[in-house]
DNA sequence: ACCGCCGGGTGCC
DNA sequence: ACCGCCGGGTGCC
């Protein structure tokens, strides 16, 4: 009876990928409490850890508690049979101390030892050559959370007897662990701050609620804070974050944050730093004034970003936390004072300077101040992709008061300033991911990583989900305060994705990945109760979202101006209709032999690019004339196969279709093409591969798998060859662009001033449509993912300006920008092809119907009768109520709605 | 540590 | 007494 082990679907034998079984438990002593400040409360973990340094034993083994303090040592003999284990890696021990955490000089620890099946009898002969025995998993209720956790899923693949062990009493499982979680309380979310001075721009309620969380944020550990700001895009994020840099600053004066700093600002600030208190502060008077405190010493005590509170576990009573940074002041462009300028950066990029006269006098003062205040981290650094750094550019200069001057500076470019104390001195410096990662490589170290900020900001944080990739390694390593992720995309997809966010923010105990592993990610896995509550309580606890449709007092987070979508059907002209017959005949003889032979999927590409012809003559016949494609099928060359592959994998991912890999349902990372011409990510298909050994077969068309025969494209470049084709020729119109230039020549009449996108996904159009704009004395502006960054903030810069002649009319092509790309000077919007995702096409709406439009917004999609394009709307529609529909997280690929479209 | 261990002081009953 | 016993000093790894 006690021998039923269910060998055949003993979880154990597969679960110990990464998380391992429980070989069992041991109980041993911590020592030398003594020592150390690390305080344990019974019941709770502990961490063991190696330490092969220590000079009076190398098989040392420190015991810290949840919080990363040391408590003790496990005793020399333990310590010397754990040594081995621990240092081979055979097995993970973990311990928790069941009683006795009160006590002075020793306390007992309960270790669990967990890893892989093979390794246990290794571990088990290692232990008895120094005497020392493993008890079975589950032996009374001593054994630790860590087995009462397992006990109903691991338990049967273990001979322990399960039924004793599973019935754990409200007692116990309502543990100690648990209030571990409930400390973790959510924050008032709902609270208001008004903007600093400094702030150019009145904040909405709701961006008042995040600044007002953001100021006030606790967490624990005390000496780390931050958060997630995980808002919807548009929610205005960027202009949230930048309220928060300006709460720094009051009165020009440093807003300090510790003790020692605001003695300092009484000093300083004497008496009118109290005008304007109020304004700019976090209102808390319970948690955050002290007992008759004035105005200023609201300054000493109201912690900026500062935890006030938290662990009572864990945490040494004994222990002050010293370090708190002080706060730089804003300079104020007033007759006081004014910035120092050009310490020869490449671009200071402020010029809303009506103060660059001044900036020489202060100078002088400047210096004596930075080295005064040289261990006072002043600077924030913001790290984002490359796609949005001009929108920060834009939005720092947009929004700050114009009596006020901040010092960004942007880290970017080959001609990058790499002086470490001239990054420390800016308020902001920005920089994007790739600068951070290849900084982080270089031998000598990277300046970014020689700075103590103030703060760091990750925007587009989930870029860092990834724990080996080198950019999230190279985030983990920066030093500051306070650290703030700001992401759209809500971050519940992958535990295993969070955990790096987790560390960035230095969450403790979570941010050591085996804390994360123990408490999180294993019961997560294994199915244990509760575990799920937890997750959800600790991103809870940490993380602000809200999204378009959120509410702040009844009242919609944002008020957009309608938006209307019309559709305007084109008729083809003779000449165009004839030329689209042939094609498509041409294309339907293919198709219906694939079909017959069943061989629709194998020839996918040459499917798509049969529809990537018929779309582009939608538009004009000039698009699809070197086109070329292969239907010819037949024996190759390795050679010429891997050619075929690679011009058909461009073919896919140029024609808009497949923006979504099969396997991931994001947009292709790294794409690469299986024999059987499917495209996927590299990382992703690879894991099929790796998953369904031996024989690994297409996630689309179940044929045969080799990671051998993937070839990867070999150069990801904007794919449309538009530049070369314009000048050589006489341009002709198109039935399209007769519509467009139609409608824009009615619009200019009815509404000179008016600003609109024309959208295509073929950049050849784009190049084509600029010469009736010419022609008709249209101001146009271009943007398109093959032009540099500069070329691009350039481009949006002058879109968006206001000013008599700037352009009304932005050529834009489909995808390019990432979600931060802003043109809200534009309100109307024409869509000149239809794309295969709807997502696609909203997320390019959303540029201009967006926080900052004031005007109702009109979209005009084209869309060519009995055409391709027509049944491009129907797989749209069913898109949408798929989307829409309940599990709306597994979207189909865009793939399998091609398929859809070819056998109609 | 209300322990163990060490080493000095000491030594019949 | 090259012992036992006593009691003070001391204490993680």
């Amino acid at each position: 009876m006690e021998e039923t082990p269910s060998v055949g679907d003993a979880p154990g034998a597969e679960d110990d990928t990464d998380l391992g079984i429980l070989y069992g438990t041991l109980r041993g002593s911590v020592v030398g409490l003594r020592y150390y400040t690390g305080i344990v409360n019974n019941n709770e973990m502990v961490a063991l850890q190696r330490e092969p340094n220590n000079p009076y034993d190398k098989n040392a083994v420190k015991v810290n508690n949840v919080n990363g303090d040391q408590v003790g040592h496990i005793k020399k003999e333990l310590a010397a049979a754990l040594a081995g284990i621990m240092d081979n890696k055979l097995a993970l021990v973990e311990g928790v101390v069941p009683y006795g955490a009160k006590n002075v000089f020793t306390m007992p620890v309960q270790m669990s030892f967990w890893g892989k099946a093979a390794n246990k009898e290794a571990v088990v002969d290692q232990l008895k050559r120094h005497g020392f025995k493993l008890a079975p998993p589950l032996k009374g209720s001593e054994c630790g959370f860590g087995s009462k956790w397992i006990s109903g899923k691991a338990g049967p693949s273990y001979r322990a007897p399960v039924h004793a062990a599973v019935q754990l009493t409200p007692e116990q499982l309502k543990s100690e662990f648990d209030k571990l979680f409930e400390d973790l309380k959510e924050d008032d979310k709902t609270r208001e701050m008004e903007g600093a001075e400094a702030l150019g721009t009145r904040l909405l309620p709701h961006q008042k609620q995040a600044l007002a969380w953001m100021v006030s944020q606790k967490m624990r550990p005390q000496d780390v804070l931050g958060g997630i700001l995980a808002d919807d895009m548009g929610l205005g994020k960027t202009l949230t974050t930048i309220a928060l840099i300006l709460t720094n600053f009051q009165d020009g004066k440093p807003l300090p944050v510790g003790k020692t700093t605001s003695e300092r600002c009484r000093q300083e600030s004497g008496t009118n730093s109290t005008s304007n208190v109020g304004r700019g502060q976090c209102e808390d008077p319970g948690k955050v004034m002290g007992p008759g405190a004035s105005g200023i010493q609201r300054f000493d005590t109201t912690p900026l970003e500062t935890s006030s509170c938290l662990p009572k576990r864990g945490q040494a009573k004994k222990r002050r936390y010293s370090g708190q940074s002080g706060e730089r002041p804003l300079r104020q462009t007033g007759a006081t004072s004014c910035v120092e300028e050009d310490t020869g950066f490449a671009s200071v990029l402020f010029p809303s300077s009506a103060c660059l006269k001044r900036q020489t006098k202060r100078k002088v003062t400047a210096t004596t101040e930075n080295k005064r205040l040289v261990d006072v981290p002043r600077a924030t650094l913001i790290v984002c992709p490359l796609s949005v750094l001009s929108n920060w550019i834009d939005q720092f200069d947009q929004h700050i008061h114009r009596d006020f001057h901040v010092n960004v500076y942007v880290y970017y470019g080959s001609d990058r300033n790499k002086d470490p104390s001239v990054l420390a001195e800016q308020d902001v410096v920005l920089t994007t991911y790739n600068i951070l990662a290849t900084d982080y490589g270089v031998r000598g170290g990277s300046p970014l990583h020689r700075v103590r900020w103030l703060r760091i900001v990750l925007d587009e944080g989930h870029t860092i989900r990834n724990p080996s990739a080198q950019q999230t390694k190279a985030a983990l390593c920066l030093e500051g305060h306070r650290r703030w992720v700001l992401t759209g995309t809500p971050i519940q997809n992958s535990v295993k994705d969070l955990w790096s966010l987790i560390s960035f923010l230095k969450l403790k105990p979570f941010s050591d990945q085996e804390w994360w592993r123990r408490t999180i990610e294993r019961p997560l896995v294994l199915g244990a109760p509760g575990a799920l509550g937890r997750l959800q309580c600790l991103i809870r606890s940490i993380t602000l979202r809200r999204t378009k449709t959120s509410k702040v007092k009844g009242k919609p987070v944002l008020e957009l101006p309608e938006r209307k979508v019309l559709i305007q059907h084109v008729t083809l002209t003779e000449e165009e209709r004839q030329m689209y017959e042939s094609v498509k005949k041409e294309g339907k003889a293919a198709v219906s032999r694939f079909l017959s032979e069943g061989t629709v999927l194998a020839h996918y590409a040459d499917v798509l690019g049969v529809l990537l012809r018929l779309r582009q003559l939608c538009c004009h016949p000039r698009l699809c004339i070197d086109t070329a494609s292969s239907l010819a099928a037949g024996n190759k060359t390795p050679e010429e196969l891997r050619e075929t592959l690679v011009s058909k994998m461009k073919l896919v991912l140029s024609s808009g279709s497949d923006e979504e890999c099969a396997v991931c349902l994001e947009s292709l990372a790294c794409p690469v093409i299986t024999r059987c011409a499917h495209v996927f990510c590299k990382p992703c298909i690879f894991e099929v591969i790796r998953s369904e050994q031996p024989k690994a077969k297409c996630p689309l068309c179940r044929n045969e798998l080799r990671a051998e025969d993937l070839v990867q494209c070999p150069q990801e470049e904007e794919t449309d060859s538009g530049d070369g084709k314009k000048s050589d020729q006489e341009w002709t119109p198109s039935s399209k662009i007769n519509a467009l230039m139609h409608a824009l020549i009615e619009l200019r009449r009815d509404d000179p001033t008016a600003k609109c996108l024309v959208v295509s996904q073929f950049t050849a159009f784009l190049s084509l449509i600029e010469n009736p704009l010419k022609e008709s004395g249209f101001a146009f502006t271009r943007l398109d993912g093959s032009m540099a960054q500069k070329k691009r903030a350039e481009a949006v810069q002058r879109f968006q300006s206001s000013r008599a002649g700037s352009p009304t009319v932005m050529l834009l092509s489909l995808k390019a920008g990432g979600v931060g790309l802003n043109l809200t000077a534009a309100s109307r919007v024409f869509l000149m092809d239809p794309a295969w995702n709807p997502a696609a096409e909203e997320q390019c709406f959303d540029r201009c119907h967006r926080l900052g439009q004031s005007r109702d917004v009109v979209i005009t999609k084209f869309i060519v009768k009995d055409s391709v394009e027509e049944n491009m709307l129907r797989i749209q529609n069913k898109k949408r109520e798929l989307a829409a529909g309940a599990f709306a997280t597994r979207k189909p690929s865009a793939n399998e709605d091609t398929r859809q479209l070819v056998i109609r």
